[in-house]
DNA sequence: CGAATTCTTGACTATTTGGTCAAATCGGAG
DNA sequence: CTCCGATTTGACCAAATAGTCAAGAATTCG
């Protein structure tokens, strides 16, 4: 899994760290890692408040004290989901080459989102449910890495635009634009299959999604002359 | 409060309706509402499973057994803020018109969304606090109306590109790129505000943010000669 | 006013839930 | 194999939570 960027994310302040953390055995990585997987699954439905380590403790196929061991308790193990799936959720901005063409780095950033929206929607509406609670572990990274992040790549659009290869358009909202579309496709997938019913799982369904977003928002931002 | 060109919606089975439904007295009227009102509150930020009757009570200022003289069970009260909220959240939708002109309805439309996330955002998590727990409630509705809708719409905006006075675009595609970046506004606004810091409440921000995303989408929809 | 009705709430119950603990079992280094 | 730490779990506890109930307070209406 890549870590994109240097961005992996360190939310929060590293309290309580698991006592057998210095020697990770060959058992303890592979039931964190089922952990973490039951664990994505069930908070990206019903948030932190709305999940049990019950829910997470049969989706592992463990039992609660078992669960209890690995992580000691339920906000640990959200903090660690969240954790490692922040920084693989932001990498494709940090991707964005200020040296590439305009219309070709967005689409790479927007075709990037899409895809990782049909691969990992979990961690989509984790990020969703986390911020709708009013983001209680991730409000400091928001403004600060985050914040940083947008305001950089905000730059290299607003030079883009400056020298007249995008349309004059606000650089931080065309980031939340594209963030909006894309993140529609993963946190309001039930929607969308209500709407659409089957074609959803037609193949070719996603490069359908894909040329309709492109060309709505490149050409939106497509210099006209 | 409009309720939009028959949309109101009659969500799921109206079992258990309360007695004293025939006839409410006044105070009926003002507590369901102070209710319907904290709710709304409530189950925005942390769906229904997250969200407990006592901080429902709480907020309405109001002893937990007097709330439940009201609405007899969690879900009751839950049922009736959806349904409330429900038919307002998509009547612009309804509204747009097939014999206006296309840029226009789009325009307007995006603008009545954005005013809707910037007033009740609350209307809007709610919303998406549902979809992302599985829609158990509104999935009917989604699955019968609100296709029926869509694809009324989307019928009307198929005409208006073989018109060709629309680029040729993807129907339900723009439908859902409109959605998603309108209440992103709503749902996201915590992330946005993290972002962009205090700017956020100066006035003008709305028109800002309204001007960023009718340039995109307009531009991103219009036809190129 | 006075009785009938509606409204309100303190006290309570049953269930769910986060978390503990001691005892049992497992796995690997010597 | 044998031992010791790592792992697993049944049984348990305290707090939180949905919902009940009977009795008291307020309102309405004749």
């Amino acid at each position: 899994m890549e870590k994109g960027a240097g961005l992996e994310a360190r939310v929060g302040d590293d309290e309580a760290r698991e006592a057998a953390d210095r020697h990770p055995t060959r058992i303890q990585a592979a039931n964190r890692e089922i952990i973490l997987a039951a664990a994505l699954e069930v908070f990206a439905v019903h948030g932190f408040r709305g999940s049990t380590v019950d829910q997470i403790a049969a989706k592992a196929d463990m039992s609660k004290p078992n669960l209890l061991y690995y992580f000691r308790r339920k906000q640990d193990i959200y903090r660690a989901v969240l954790e490692r799936t922040l920084g693989d959720w932001l990498a494709p901005l940090a991707a964005i080459d200020p040296a590439g063409d305009p219309i070709e780095e967005l689409r790479r950033y927007i075709t990037l989102k899409l895809e990782m929206s049909a691969d990992s929607p979990a961690a989509s509406r984790l990020f969703a449910n986390e911020i709708l609670a009013g983001a209680p572990v991730i409000g400091d990274f928001l403004k600060t890495r985050l914040r940083e992040l947008v305001h950089d790549k905000a730059g290299v659009i607003r030079r883009w635009v400056s020298e007249g290869r995008l349309a004059p358009v606000d650089p931080v909202h065309l980031i939340f634009t594209i963030w909006a579309v894309t993140q529609h496709y993963a946190d309001f997938d039930l929607q969308v299959r209500a709407v659409l019913g089957g074609q959803v799982d037609k193949p070719g369904f996603q490069e359908q999604t894909s040329h309709a977003v492109l060309t709505i928002v490149l050409n939106g931002v497509r210099p006209r002359d």
